[in-house]
DNA sequence: TAGAAGTCGTGATTTTATTCACATTCTTTA
DNA sequence: TAAAGAATGTGAATAAAATCACGACTTCTA
């Protein structure tokens, strides 16, 4: 499945879920074309980033029409997937966890939440957004083919649980803890710092001009 | 406070919480100085970039001892203005915006969220980890001096909420929704798009190669 | 059917960010 | 006090991403 092109930059692999979403949109909304300037104002991004977003994957558009939705739409769901359904477990079902436990990404996507996970023994048993919460300490004997983890965990736990994960076949991360985990190469990380993005959006407001720019 | 040099770029300024926290943690910690190179290793950022990134404020380091954590701290509080509080406030009470309440990311932060609004009755006139929640009718009245807010209101409603808050003086957005919300020049939205983050780390392990890089 | 309007795909350019690599300076120690 | 070692700050190089700008082709309209 790690096809040849990876050549796709990271700034557009990040960018095509989005895509997808709004494509998906437009497709419900019963339109059958879209240009690049009229998705450009809709999410967003600039119409010749799109136009050069898509170019990697050839030619999906026509000149002086603009691109086909049904086209577009059966495009990104075959790249992205969304007939191969990636397996996720969630580790620790606090504020945060239980949150994502009740909306698991379910709307149109290619992720589900299988299982979860806690060290707190009032919650093992519980389903919650119909997800079984098991033991921290059966982790290794539950996890099975399950390639993502979300990390909802204190942050003193994250190291030490992050390793449990990698060794039971997990590899990619998606870390909602503030520590900065410490993986094998082959495993895959993507941090989420809300604190951080609340205070760097404040950072900005304080330091950068009030007008034009972004 | 809009000051001179806001030619930090952006890149950067988005690591100044991540550094700040750290630094924090090593003051805890009694570490009296610290080098790029063990910082790198904490907040997994390439060594020369820590120190191109704090270059642009000066030289705060010393060539062959490394930076005084003490300093480095007192630096940051001050760029970061942890002194002045900026008042956030909490648009839709439900899975998502609750967390957040319970959390309030006052852990060393410049922010707390000081009031929440939601459009369900049973939800307002309670307090949710210590913040008062009124009716979203109630938002024109009670929103003053409050630079930013955070939106977890279903994405429908995104637009129209955003054009109230912008109309009352919001200048920062932190919008959590899936909807690609407008807003006039002189206001800055952060997107976190919690879907397209898990669809994007899937999209990665699957199409990019599994060692080398990060 | 012809001309106008619209839109893609992409070379070229520009902008932004990262990384290399080293002269310089500080610390430590004997 | 001198020499070895450590680590910064930064010019230069490289890499990655965004944007410009236009030729080529399509559609629409009269
Ligand atoms: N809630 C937020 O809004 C928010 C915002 C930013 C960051 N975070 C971070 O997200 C993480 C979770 O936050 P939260 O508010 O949900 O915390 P929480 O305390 O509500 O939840 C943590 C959960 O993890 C469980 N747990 C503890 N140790 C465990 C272990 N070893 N194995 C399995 N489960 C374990 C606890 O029982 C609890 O249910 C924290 O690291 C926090 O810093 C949360
Ligand atoms: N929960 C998640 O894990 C998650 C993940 C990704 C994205 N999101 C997005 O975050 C947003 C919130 O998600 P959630 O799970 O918390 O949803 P939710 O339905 O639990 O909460 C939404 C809240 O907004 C309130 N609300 C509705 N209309 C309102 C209005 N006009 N004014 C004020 N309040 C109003 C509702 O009463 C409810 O309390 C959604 O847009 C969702 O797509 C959530």
């Amino acid at each position: 499945m790690s096809t040849d092109q990876h050549k796709i930059p990271q700034a557009t692999a990040k960018r095509l879920p989005l895509y997808y979403r709004f494509i998906n949109n437009l497709h419900h909304q019963g339109k059958l074309r879209v240009s690049s300037k009229e998705l450009s104002e809709a999410v967003k991004v600039d119409s010749a980033t799109i136009r050069r977003d898509f170019s990697y994957f050839g030619a999906l558009g026509k000149k002086g029409y603009g691109y086909n939705v049904e086209y577009l739409l059966s495009f990104f769901r075959k790249t992205l997937d969304q007939d191969e359904l990636t397996k996720v477990a969630l580790i620790g079902v606090g504020n945060l966890g239980t949150a994502f436990l009740h909306y698991n990404f379910m709307k149109n996507n290619n992720t589900k939440i299988e299982m979860a996970f806690d060290a707190d023994k009032g919650k093992v048993g519980e389903e919650v957004g119909g997800v079984s919460v098991y033991h921290i300490d059966q982790l290794e004997d539950m996890l099975k083919n399950t390639d993502v983890a979300i990390l909802t965990v204190p942050s003193s736990e994250a190291q030490n649980i992050t390793e449990r994960l990698v060794e039971a076949g997990v590899s990619g991360i998606l870390n909602f803890t503030p520590a900065r985990i410490t993986v094998p190469d082959h495993v895959r990380v993507h941090h989420i710092d809300l604190s951080v993005e609340l205070q760097s959006l404040v950072y900005f407001l304080k330091h950068y001009p009030l007008d034009e720019e972004e």
